[in-house]
DNA sequence: GATGATATATAGCCAGTGCTATGAAATCGC
DNA sequence: GCGATTTCATAGCACTGGCTATATATCATC
């Protein structure tokens, strides 16, 4: 078992009863929830950088990365290590690093998401230095459902916008 | 200093310029920020936490705080002592803990937020659960530049929207 | 006021993600 | 092909934020 989640207590909730509608263990959940994305995120992060990289250097080599990160380099070495053991990239070394398919579909899926928030974040009037700059902390946030919700508004401005 | 940056690079840029207008110091910046900024958001999910166990409970304890985050206790206690240490709470041992001017101000931020947040999202459609879910995920991304438009589109809608 | 329950504090562990320093391997230039 | 440079790997450290176990302090009850 993964969090014992101490069952203990004898229905904690009875005494007081005076929440509106959530309460505590639901709260938790999504704290925990939140806490342990947080690893999602980093591979998130890594893999989408190396796709951009490739993409537009032709390759992606640890210091490239490092320097982008903004960390040092042992550090993107352990990370890849980690995503190689994962299996979203290979690592050729001193030839640079590469996706593989998995990799790839979540570069992809990344990519994707990362476009819609920025997109429409700037429908919604914000600046492209600001959209820009929440869109890289909030995409990791976004569900699915939330995204889809962004998309169909995008594509409404896109009908009443070019007015 | 707080971090080198590690300036000795030769202008790093000039040899591959084929990058559309985002240079990887800018990037990095803002993934920097984004790992900073963890801490943070873990006093404000205290702060705000705290302030609703006041305000619905009339106090806050370890032990509520600990359950609603889905956290030991211990936990609780030690990230207590460094908001005390803050300035954002006092602690009253067996009274439980108490929000200090600053950390009401704290609280009252992100609670606004908070809702400015959640309630747009569910204008967009998205679900109560799922709009609670995302909103905490998100709120700590959110820049006030955004969530001024997030608040534009929320008073856009309570005129077009009552129809 | 003794005692059992509850609340808090403390000690010590682990994992994750930063870092620096440094070693080893490959590539490049000549 | 040899030395310099670059690239990568590894070791070892710090800090944060989880955890359990356990001690201590307060509260409540009789």
């Amino acid at each position: 078992m993964d969090r014992p989640h101490d069952m203990t207590q004898p229905a904690p909730t009875s005494p007081k009863r005076d929440t509106p509608g959530i309460d505590a263990e639901s709260h938790a959940e999504g704290f925990q929830k939140t806490r342990n994305a947080r690893r999602t995120e980093l591979c998130e992060d890594y893999v989408e950088l190396i796709a951009e990289l490739i993409g537009r250097e032709g390759e992606a080599r640890q210091v490239e990365i490092a320097r982008r990160l903004g960390v040092a380099q042992p550090t993107v070495a352990r990370m890849l290590k980690r995503l190689a053991e994962d299996g979203y990239i290979q690592q050729r070394p001193y030839r640079g690093v590469f996706l593989t398919p998995i990799g790839e579909a979540l570069a992809a899926a990344c990519h994707r998401r990362h476009e819609i928030v920025e997109g429409f974040l700037r429908a919604l009037g914000v600046s492209d230095e600001v959209a820009r700059h929440d869109a890289e902390g909030m995409e990791h946030h976004v569900s699915e459902e939330t995204l889809q919700a962004f998309a169909r508004f995008l594509d409404g401005q896109q009908d009443t916008g070019t007015r």
